[in-house]
DNA sequence: AATTCATTTTTTGCATACAAAATACATTGT
DNA sequence: ACAATGTATTTTGTATGCAAAAAATGAATT
């Protein structure tokens, strides 16, 4: 058996269901299935090219992850998150986080640690700028980057599944300036506990961190439910 | 607004995929499909009296949960957590006890803090009679009650989805007599912090319950893989 | 005997077909 | 016009069929 000829199949092509709940979970993700709408499996395996089979594997695999809800012999919607379920989820979410900044504290490597710094001022420049998309691609890094610094792939999964739910509810709308810099600050303070190796300090800056995120979404959800319930 | 999509269907006859999802569920948790073990779908089809087509999507959901993992074109096998995979979920669900613990100390009712209480007699007495499954029927209710006390439904899921995958590890041997009282130990201080609505001991007590009960699952496995290096 | 290669068999992945449920529609009666 | 009811259409749920990939089998060669 010659040594250096086996572990060649690395790239394996995806099956097609996986194919299929990746391109879904983006087009939940980003809203371009919104929250509450029906997926109409002919409509889909049309526009996706499949045939029905797959397609159901595949939206299977997402309300098992809580993108969408089933409804029996009704078929499946993209999950339309109440008040409360919000409320909730950003309770996990901040739980998740801090956990996660607590142990990439202790566990950060210096590469680790300046390219998260790197990162952070960018995000300083998009903000300068007003830059919001910018903003928040750089911000979602910096957590990402955070999650993998904390090396515990369960961790990181479970903080991805959680947060897909909320990303499915498109808030990224224009924040209140001062909430903003608020925001902006509390990066400067989780860059520095990173820097210090501080566990309990970066725990404390990511919860408030997401208590804030939670009132600026909450307050938006509702100007938003408001305007609605105007039209 | 809420989601007011679920009104009236009190899911009257579940779908076959989801009973055929719920059959394999406990299958894998108790241990009757054994971890790495191959999951033939011919075979499953005709154990379960189903068609090949929603016995697959009750496969993809469970792939979705984590309880099994697919290899495409080669079907599924049930989870195999390595030792360090134990480690990394433990990891996790002591963060999601900690903030359960958290919670329900800010929570709990009158007659849920009765309830635990009385379960808490309920499991010295099994511990007293060296009773082991009755001690770990109700340890795993009193966790789960704890959790309800803390009022958050997606923490629920999340940490019960987290938590099925370490039950189907079958961990539940003997533990050494010292570290089994001082898991009851462990639960006395659960039920004080409960009783004073002390947040901050309450997490306390279940990090460091939740680590020592790490350290008695790692040990067994250890041992366990000892065992089986040997035959 | 062990290894390689070709062939058969099994198993998975996907598509289609059919049945049952839900929805939409139309007709009737008031 | 409206409600009620029966019928048609659509949509979901399940079973079956077929093709491709993987595994098993077995012969041929060294």
């Amino acid at each position: 058996m010659s040594a250096h000829i086996i572990s060649l199949p690395p790239i394996s092509r995806p099956t097609l269901h996986e194919q299929v709940a990746q391109q879904l979970r983006e087009m939940l993700v980003e809203g371009r299935i919104a929250p509450g709408a029906k997926l109409n499996e002919r409509e889909l395996s049309e526009v996706l090219k499949v045939s029905r089979t797959p397609l159901r594997e595949a939206i299977k695999m997402l309300a098992a992850e809580g993108l969408v809800e089933l409804l029996p012999n009704r078929g499946a919607i993209a999950v339309e998150l109440s008040e409360s379920d919000v409320h909730h989820t950003f309770e996990v979410m901040a739980g998740l986080e801090a956990q996660s900044g607590e142990l990439a504290a202790q566990r950060i490597t210096e590469a680790e640690l300046a390219e998260i710094k790197a990162m952070h001022y960018e995000m300083l420049a998009a903000f300068t700028r007003r830059d919001l998309p910018g903003y928040y691609r750089l911000n979602s890094a910096i957590h990402e980057a955070i999650n993998a610094a904390a090396k515990n792939p369960v961790l990181s999964a479970t903080y991805r599944q959680v947060n897909a739910r909320l990303q499915a509810l498109r808030f990224r709308s224009n924040q209140d300036g001062e909430k903003w810099s608020a925001a902006v600050k509390e990066h400067e303070a989780m860059v520095q506990a990173l820097d210090q190796r501080d566990p309990a300090a970066m725990r404390a800056v990511l919860l408030s961190h997401l208590n804030h995120k939670r009132d600026v979404v909450m307050a938006q959800l509702h100007s938003r439910s408001q305007a609605g319930a105007q039209a």
